[in-house]
RNA sequence: CGGGGUGUAGCGUAGCCCGGUUAUCGCGCCUCGUUUGGGACGAGGAGGUCGCAGGUUCGAAUCCUGCCACCCCGACCA
């Protein structure tokens, strides 16, 4: 299907923004770099942001809220944490606009500059650490659980919608732990989640893994991610948790008491995913008809468009669709019967595959009479008629099957996109055909080295499996010796 | 911030090089009629500070100057 998009537009990147435009998820706001969410994208959001809710509820979590501005002087304090932020932070210098001479014009007041600058939060680890010092004394007090949902801000030079958009909605969680061993088990826990997430909801397969050096966040002692492979052979980072070791908590000055009376330092991790696995799910699943949606993360179902000539057919049509309706409902389905006349069958066709509506069912005068109704997957977008007795029980259990062939159609679009490199030559010529994917190869380990590779060729290094084998190898570039593949892609 | 490009109706565009009637076409929108099992057809209609400001000219979408915005490539980017 990839290769559909790159044939019917030069740019696959194009052909995601029109996609993203036509199936009415989202577009660019008039404000620079951030985006404008749709209700129909929205409703997206909100069922991936229940499932993660009750996914970070069952393995102990509660909500809590911190403020969007972050005093300047908060961010100084971890030294790899605002080298990591300093060049895309968002920066409030004044309160006050006051009208210019003119009369008309608004101008920023100068006599209300503000004594410190307050930052637009780009992630929120300094200002939940500083609330996080007057909350811990003992270690009575930990674990610290807590998640948030939120907006940041990052002011990226280049913006791509869902994928880095200036202004973005995630949740981040941020825990303290009296053990460093408690704080390194959260953030591996988390990354499970993270990962069920994406392959049981989102029916995106995923690769798991911890991030090089390099690519580690600003503060942190160790990087989880969740790597997705994307329509066009990229690699798109799909989530993160950090293991983030007593660094904040030695910046902040949070000290614990432990059961012996000594002071120690608090262990840490932060997590995230963003409204960026909006995009993620677009690029995996979608083809030229446009959206594909997982059952699972739906928010419609099932669409029944009525096919009528006349009142009469469409009061018959209606009381039989909205029987089925009932129906539907009553086994857990969001169903729309759309029984708009200003919109033709064929219209209406083509508008709900655009947006992805996982089964669509039309009914008919011709239906009627026979007590049937024609139902059209979107995954492989084939039709059958199926009766009205067996209808609810036919729908509902293609739920999970399109559920499914979403998954294993993804899986092994990836596992025919993933590729081993022993030789440079062998790496270079996957990297660079047109096709991309990952590949499975050798490094000494060093950043310079990765930086090497990403000169020559874009690719960097996407993480470290988790489930890397051990096996003896030579480094693809200079030769020195490994001791496991990680995993190179070109990645958004 | 460097290199390239683009700004004309809600969207997509022609016209610009070589200045000259009422600014082109498609989609969309409105009205009426016929239609309705895969994005209907016909007829009629509405909609424009040609990115902004200044200049040249009898006359500027078109030429000149300055500015602004956006896009692409780089830089940057958990």
């Amino acid at each position: 299907m990839a290769k559909d998009f790159t044939k019917r537009s030069e740019d696959y990147s194009k052909w995601y923004n029109e996609l993203v435009v036509k199936a009415d998820l989202a577009e660019n706001s008039d404000v620079r770099g951030s985006m404008v969410i749709k209700p129909y994208g929205y409703a997206i959001w909100e069922k991936m942001q229940q499932q993660l809710d009750k996914m970070f509820k069952a393995t102990g979590h509660e909500n809590a809220y911190f403020p969007l501005f972050i005093p300047k002087s908060y961010l100084s304090k971890e030294a790899a944490h605002i080298e990591g932020f300093a060049k895309e932070c968002a920066v409030v210098t004044h309160y006050r606009l006051k009208v210019a001479e003119d009369g008309k014009s608004v101008i920023v007041d100068p006599s209300a500059k503000l004594e410190e600058e307050l930052i637009v939060r780009p992630t929120s680890e300094t200002i939940i650490w500083n609330s996080y010092k007057k909350w811990i004394q003992s270690y009575r007090d930990l674990p610290i659980l807590i998640n948030q949902w939120a907006n940041v801000v990052r002011w990226e030079m280049r913006t791509r919608l869902f994928l880095r958009t200036a202004e973005f909605l995630w949740q981040e969680g941020h825990t303290a732990h009296a053990t460093k061993q408690e704080a390194i088990e959260e953030a591996e826990k988390m990354l499970e989640v993270y990962a069920e997430f994406a392959e049981d909801f989102m029916a995106m397969p995923v690769v798991k893994g911890i991030k090089s050096e390099s690519e580690r966040f600003a503060g942190a002692l160790e990087t989880y991610c969740i790597e997705a492979m994307m329509q066009d052979g990229k690699a798109l980072q799909a989530g993160t948790s950090h293991f983030l070791g007593q660094n904040f908590a030695k910046a902040f000055e949070v000290k614990f008491a432990t059961k012996e009376g000594k002071q120690e330092y608090v262990w840490a991790t932060s997590w995230g995913v963003s409204t960026r696995l909006m995009g993620a799910l677009v690029m995996t699943h979608s083809d030229d008809n446009g959206l594909v949606l997982p059952p699972k993360l739906a928010p419609i179902h099932v669409v029944i468009i009525p096919i009528y000539k006349n009142d009469e057919q469409l009061e018959q049509i209606s009381e039989v669709a909205l029987k089925l309706k009932n129906e539907l409902e009553e086994k857990g389905l969001s169903v729309k019967f759309d029984n708009r006349d200003t919109q033709k069958p064929g219209w209406k066709f083509a508008e709900y595959e655009f947006k992805g509506v996982p089964v669509r069912l039309a009914i008919g005068p011709r239906d009627v009479e026979n007590g049937t109704f024609e139902v059209a997957r979107r995954d492989t977008l084939s039709k059958h008629v199926v009766s009205k007795d067996e209808v609810v029980e036919y729908v509902s259990e293609l739920m999970g099957k399109i559920q499914d062939n979403l998954f294993l159609r993804a899986n092994k679009f990836r596992i025919e996109n993933t590729h081993t490199a022993d030789t440079w030559e062998e790496f270079e010529k996957i990297i660079s055909s047109s096709e991309g994917g990952f590949v499975n190869a050798h490094w000494d380990g060093t950043a310079e080295t990765e930086d090497k590779i990403k000169e020559l060729t874009k690719a960097t290094i996407r993480c470290i499996p988790l489930d890397a084998e051990e096996e003896n190898g030579s480094c693809i570039l200079t030769g020195k010796p490994s001791s496991k593949r990680v995993l190179f892609a070109k990645a958004y």
